[in-house]
DNA sequence: TGCTCCCGCCAACGC
DNA sequence: GCGTTGGCGGGAGCA
């Protein structure tokens, strides 16, 4: 493949560059093509320069994006672009923002995925753009590349889906399907009819760590193991394992203050209990009742909590929509699967896109088949410690919280935002003594 | 041939 | 009524 930009460490030397074709440059190449403008460069016409010529200001070639390395004002701009990624991200979407029917091959940068290819031949503009041009995990890297993935908290970035259709050049419908799966994982939310809010991946570990927490609730690990067995249980609180995060072990029971906070604790823990019940009866409503409950927003969270709880974090399409359309109970037709599995698709090419999951193979009696494997962060789900001293620091209403937090029970943004005002009212502490146990 | 998934119809939803 | 949202499945591209 062409090697489309360049690492760091040849601004400092042009012309070892162009000699070095090892596997660190492609791992550089790799990691910057998602912050630096994608390039395609001419390669073979490059190589044949002498050294002379390679000191000579090149002359500024047609296709060439501006910051290619053989310039001085390029090098300039590329060393500030190293520096700034507001400037990255601007020279990406630069690249990006061209309507897809004029696209060719920018993002074919990104060697590990399976848009490779798909760019080639030099009459583009004359073919029908290709399938995989037309991806909607291209697409969403597109999308990806208009917004910062860490924006700082103190800025709203909107995001109007009539804006960023009319920019990537295609229909709304299909901004409708990533927006869907990025809203699932709290990377977008929405605030009024057309608008939308970015956040990033700012969230990304809380909102894996909730949905870890719900996946243990529902007993998804379960069936991961036992993949023949048959589909999710209900979920049964009545023979509920004691909360896993409930380890007490650093609070003092025994002196006088931390007693009467202790008591409180266990109070806490009670009302927990119970509100994570019903917590799941909110977010786990059962069989398919509407349109919302059926939402790629949904089949999106419940897709990626099966990777949160699986062992080997390797799923197949066929295994996760099968789960999927037992969880909804519906009679599992060939047409509901198939429906179910073209779904999981689109959810598997966004997450891709966000670099969340890839796709592998696994091995079976009947050959090789398609799977997914988490990529994505795995460092999210421990809070064990973290609530005993929010509990000393903050009194119970705070550690309350994080508990719930842990337990995976705080779905939405909004809620923490209104659990932590209703609850830091004043008198709601009362709330404790009403619970009797 | 089976897998993959684009595309757009059309119904639910909400103002 | 009308614009928005998104479920759904036909069918074409691709390996």
């Amino acid at each position: 493949m062409d090697v489309t930009c360049v690492a760091l460490r040849h601004l400092m030397s042009p012309r070892s560059r162009m000699d070095t074709d090892d596997e660190e440059e492609e791992e550089n190449v790799y990691m910057e093509a998602k912050r630096t403008t994608p390039q395609k460069c001419d390669q073979t016409s490059r190589k044949d320069l002498n050294a002379d010529q390679v000191h000579i200001t090149p002359s500024k070639l047609q296709d060439r994006a501006c910051g290619d390395p053989l310039t001085p004002t390029a090098n300039l701009k590329m060393l500030i672009s190293a520096a700034s990624p507001d400037i990255r991200d601007r020279e990406m979407r630069k690249v990006l923002f061209r309507p897809i029917e004029n696209e060719s091959d920018d993002l074919a940068v990104d060697e590990h995925d399976e848009f490779d290819g798909a760019d080639e031949g030099t009459d583009e503009f004359e073919k029908k753009p290709s399938r995989k041009q037309k991806s909607l995990g291209l697409l969403c890297k597109k999308f990806l590349a208009l917004y910062p993935n860490y924006p700082a908290s103190s800025k709203t970035i909107s995001i109007s889906l009539d804006e960023v259709a009319t920019n990537l050049g295609v229909e709304r419908r299909r901004i409708y399907d990533i927006v869907n799966v990025l809203e699932s994982l709290k990377l977008v939310s929405r605030v009024a009819k057309n608008q939308y809010v970015w956040h990033g991946q700012r969230q990304l570990r809380h909102t894996l760590r909730e949905l870890h927490g719900l996946g243990r609730k529902l007993r998804y690990h379960l069936q991961m193991e036992q993949p023949g067995e048959c589909g999710p249980r209900a979920p049964s609180h009545a023979d509920e394992p004691a909360p896993e995060h409930g380890d007490t072990g650093d609070v003092d029971a025994s002196s006088g203050e931390d007693g009467v906070q202790y008591k409180n604790l266990l109070v806490c823990l009670t009302m927990a209990y119970y509100f994570s019940i019903l917590m799941l009866l909110h977010f786990h409503s059962g069989p398919a009742s509407g349109r919302k409950d059926k939402s790629l927003r949904i089949m999106s969270q419940k897709f990626v909590t099966l990777f949160l709880v699986s062992k080997t974090q390797t799923i197949t399409l066929d295994l996760a929509a099968k789960i999927l359309i037992e969880e909804s109970q519906d009679m599992a037709s060939h047409s509901k699967y198939k429906t179910k599995v073209r779904r999981l698709y689109d959810i598997a090419n966004v997450l891709t896109s966000l670099n969340l999951i890839k796709k592998v193979h696994v091995r079976e009696e009947r050959g090789r088949k398609p799977a997914f494997k988490w990529t994505g962060p795995v460092d999210f789900h421990s809070t064990s410690g973290k609530w005993c001293s929010w509990f000393k620091r903050n009194g119970q209403i705070e550690m309350l919280r994080v508990y719930l937090d842990g337990m995976g029970m705080l779905p939405f943004p909004e809620f923490h935002a209104d659990f932590g005002q209703s609850m830091s009212q004043p008198g709601c502490p009362r709330l404790t003594r009403h619970v009797s146990f």
